[in-house]
RNA sequence: UGUCCGAUGGUGUAACUGGCAACACGCCUGAUUUUGAUUCAGGAAAGUCCAGGUUCGAGCCCUGGUCGGACAACCA
């Protein structure tokens, strides 16, 4: 038995390149284009590109490819950065391809005077057309044979700004036959007299992204460029492009995206939901964004966690979200800090404790920490529990309250229901209990034994808190599979607004501590929280076998 | 009609590179438990898309199919 895992194939491909002595050290990189949020695909290919640099020595460049200014933004520049720190990774430079763009224009003009790039006057419905199809070649433009010297007048001139948008294109020379749509003379730069980001108003031209990414890569002499399947017929561009300039050979290697389960995973469609208010923003917790699970209270580590478990691998996949919250759980187990806090208040009256009498219990803050440590949960004559841990007439599986029966209150005494309380209206009003004084939590001598035990909060210690319920996005599992608008399976109870109880502790939520509330969840302070009115959010419930067993009749 | 990529339990990923299919999630059963959580023990679940071939032996190799996906933005 061997106890080291199997390495994925990009492993392997890095393993038996660095065995060959190919490399000395792997250098990768991250190339988003910042004109949206990352979200957990991008986590999957940051995990594996700084991944892989981390695991065989090596390092990994942020860069941003940002070649079409209309819809780049430096707000996505700023949360992409945050968004790769928050999930552990450091980068070593940070880098854009617009940096490279007077090195890009000159491969322009060498690939022009090489005979391989020619400027071309045609409307883009006019190149679309001598595309041809898949299945059929295309056909070569007038414009193809131009000589060298008009060529690169034109492209100067295109530079110095002297046609407008879409007038003009500069365009590979290939072969308008090839069997590979990519290589049909691709353009290579088109003009937009568009502001960008960061270089201003100096260029009227902008690279395309395949003349752009695999020179970047070049460039920066990245060994292994890795991104998703869609780009497999870009490769043998790339691999041109590279050739016909002679640079470094950086080559590509192609990995399946990450698709999960009740949720979409494209930026075009996130946008749309955050455009159209479907959604709060880009970090409402319902988003597969960075920022959106990040609000929602996921842990970089359980994603981290989660990235490993998924493996890499190049065939199409489908993840479950159950995955993704069992990482969570298994994090969020070790770390929460306990609570109690009531959603669905049902009072109890116990009748036995002496009125104006109260006393200040101990809990612990987290039991799988050995180094245990507790807190105050005050306690009184008058409780609350949850609606739903009492039933007037229970099936003999249920094990919380109901009439004559008896359960423990966690870190407190063992209660027996005595009477229910109706109004007129025989609605239940509270419940009358007796608490077994001598069964107090630590020092039970009672030699009581109950099966159920009850989370609840003290009536006049019970502190109002807002809690924001979430449930998937969308209503079906695969939205890949779908037919039409996918809005159109948004899920209407993804979000629920519930007014709870809590215990006074909570009074001390942070964002930076993670809770579970007891029996319910584990939840997070939300930023909306103010010093009059805190609001948590749900991450995620705890497993409920209790649901499934009642659901089974 | 083309080219390319892929195909292993319900979902993912493995299989010492040709040696009788493993791990995780999920599911089921039981134990422990002052969270019906956690933890622990056990179980069901694929014979590897199909058909041939090579071989003592094939999920891995060969041939031919089938199915799924990608490819015709002045997007990345």
């Amino acid at each position: 038995m061997s106890d080291e895992k199997s390495l994925n194939f990009l492993e392997e491909i890095v393993d038996s390149d660095l065995k060959a002595g190919k490399y000395k050290q792997i250098i990768t990189r991250f190339p988003p284009e910042p004109n949206g949020y990352l979200h957990m695909g991008h986590a999957k290919s940051i995990c594996l590109n700084f991944g892989l640099a981390l695991k065989y020595g090596g390092y990994t460049n942020l860069r941003f490819d940002d070649t079409n200014p209309v819809t780049e933004d430096t707000e996505y520049v700023e949360s992409i950065k945050n968004d790769v720190q928050w999930l552990g990774f450091q980068w070593k430079h940070e880098l854009y391809a617009s940096d490279y763009f007077a090195q890009l224009y000159g491969f322009g003009i060498k690939l022009i005077e090489k005979g391989l790039a020619y400027v071309d006057d045609s409307t883009s419905e006019e190149i679309a057309a001598q595309k041809g199809t898949p299945t059929q070649p295309g056909t070569d433009s007038p414009y193809r044979n131009r000589s060298k010297e008009e060529n690169l007048k034109l492209f100067q001139e295109m530079k110095e700004g002297k046609y407008p948008d879409g007038a003009k294109v500069l365009r590979a020379r290939i072969d308008m036959g090839h069997i590979n749509m990519h290589m049909r003379d691709p353009i290579l730069y088109r003009i937009k007299h568009a502001h960008h980001h960061r270089t201003g108003d100096t260029w009227c031209i902008y690279p395309m992204y395949d003349f752009a990414h695999g020179q970047s890569d070049a460039i920066e002499q990245i060994t292994h460029s890795i991104c998703t399947l869609e780009f497999i017929p870009h490769r043998e561009l790339y691999d041109w492009f590279i050739a016909k300039l002679e640079l470094y050979p950086s080559h590509q290697y192609e990995f399946a995206r990450l698709n999960m389960t009740y949720t979409v995973m494209s930026k075009r469609k996130l946008l749309q939901l955050v455009n159209e208010k479907y959604v709060a923003g880009w970090d409402d917790p319902r988003m597969p964004t960075l920022s959106g699970v990040r609000r929602r209270g996921y842990t970089p580590e359980s994603i981290r966690e989660f990235c490993d478990k998924i493996g890499v691998a190049k065939r199409e996949n489908l993840i479950d979200v159950g995955l993704l919250e069992f990482c969570v759980r298994e994090h969020l187990n070790k770390i929460s800090l306990r609570r109690m806090v009531v959603f669905d208040p049902l009072k109890v009256i116990i009748t036995n404790y002496p009125e104006g009498k109260g006393e200040m219990l101990a809990g612990e803050n987290n039991p799988e920490d050995p180094n245990a440590t507790t807190r105050d949960v005050p306690f009184s004559r008058e409780i609350y529990i949850e609606q739903e841990d009492f039933m007037e007439v229970a099936p003999k599986k249920f094990f919380r309250l109901a009439p004559g029966q008896m359960v423990r209150l966690k870190n407190a005494y063992i209660i027996r229901c005595e009477s229910v309380v109706k109004d007129s209206a025989g609605k239940i009003q509270a419940l009358h209990c007796t608490y077994i004084p001598e069964s107090r939590s630590g020092s039970d001598t009672s030699g009581i034994n109950v099966k159920g035990t009850l989370h609840w909060v003290s009536v006049q210690h019970a502190v109002p808190v807002e809690t924001r319920l979430y449930d998937r996005l969308f209503k079906v599992e695969d939205l890949g599979d779908a037919e039409g608008d996918f809005k159109s399976y948004l899920n209407p109870d993804s979000l629920q607004v519930v007014q709870a109880y809590a215990e006074p502790a909570l009074l001390e939520a942070t964002t930076a501590e993670r809770y579970q509330f007891l029996r319910k969840g584990y939840f997070c302070l939300d930023p909306d929280s103010t010093h009059t009115k805190l609001v948590f959010n749900r991450t995620v419930t705890l497993r409920d076998m209790w649901a499934k067993e009642a659901k089974k009749d």
